[in-house]
DNA sequence: TAAACTTTACCGAACATTCGGTAAATATTC
DNA sequence: GAATATTTACCGAATGTTCGGTAAAGTTTA
């Protein structure tokens, strides 16, 4: 091989912080590159299939870590449910920085690239959802109830991204995730 | 004068319409064009600073309506405050005609546009929050419960919409907004 | 009242710039 | 030297924006 200036895995985590901070339409070629620290054409040759490549290869990498991250270590029943629970959350405010970066599953389901990647995201979203729902009825929760749950922790933490930004309150986004813990934890 | 061919409003409805479904960045001249009726050189004779101020002037439309249509609301004493609920959160579903429509403000707190129209979203919300808030308190909410009920309805509409659209099942977003009348009205 | 002037709304064509993408050539490793 | 990685230079198309001009309505003046 020629000289690798950077892995293949640092080069989509620059993909990531870009289309995670201007969406698909907003990141530029010349400012994928700039992140990458690559030219265009070094970024055609390892996506060949272009810009929409790239933006794929960021959704799957996100799939796979959530999916290891999120979703594996909720379906973990040989870990107590409060346990999962909260290594779960505090993974999950990692991986927004406590409330600081945006979700890219969100600034990839708007403009040209929502219809393309719109089954992928739902595909993330249904993974945590089936995984809080397990964790909640290993709680104890009704089959109803664990299902309210669960779709409530998507809601909460992408509401939850777009307030704190917003109104540049990062801590908004981690009483969100406190207030969840507390409802999966409540006993009826 | 010359004859007007669409009013001010219904352009601004229309440019509203094309934001919303593909954010700033997405959004073409020639697709405002085509949604407005109007050529794009008219289009910067009713708005001579160009793009930004299209999605300037469909965010004041915004702020003006989320004034009558919900913040007014919640802040008319006169008026039992479980009615004041279920008007607001009737509005709020038309709004997004039953989680089938994005929210515009999340559209275009992304890319180019982001950093400039920030503090104008922000404006929103908290004027939101701070009707919600109002209302959680005649209903007999402390203060603190009071002030996270209010942020919740932001964070519980905004992270409904994103599931809702991205699972294609509006529904999800109408149960949102009945857990959030039943939070509101439980008594403690 | 009618002609002359001004203002307003609109349009088609072009503007410079940036877009995503490509071809050919250079550099690096095995 | 064969293969891969990266770069420089470039392309056509699309971008947001501006320009010159036209038609209609209002205003002024005679």
């Amino acid at each position: 091989m020629a000289s690798v200036k950077v892995t293949n895995d640092v080069v989509i985590e620059q993909l990531l912080s870009v289309f995670r901070t201007v969406g698909y339409d907003g990141a530029s070629m010349a400012q994928l590159a700039e992140a990458t620290g690559l030219q265009k054409s070094s970024l055609y040759h390892r996506f060949p299939d272009g810009k929409q490549a790239m933006a794929g290869a960021v959704l799957d990498y996100i799939d796979e870590s959530s999916k290891t991250d999120v979703v594996a270590v909720l379906l973990n029943t040989t870990l107590p449910p409060a346990q999962r629970l909260k290594t779960v959350l505090t993974a999950i405010n990692n991986l927004y920085n406590g409330g600081q970066l945006s979700c890219v599953l969100r600034a990839l389901s708007l403009g040209s690239a929502a219809e393309v990647f719109r089954s992928q995201i739902a595909g993330i979203f249904t993974g945590w959802i089936t995984g809080f729902t397990r964790l909640a009825l290993d709680l104890g929760k009704s089959q109803p109830e664990a299902s309210q749950l669960a779709q409530g922790v998507v809601i909460g933490v992408q509401g939850a991204l777009i307030l704190a930004q917003t109104l540049q309150q990062p801590t908004v986004f981690g009483q969100t995730l406190a207030r969840i813990e507390a409802d999966f934890l409540a006993q009826l």
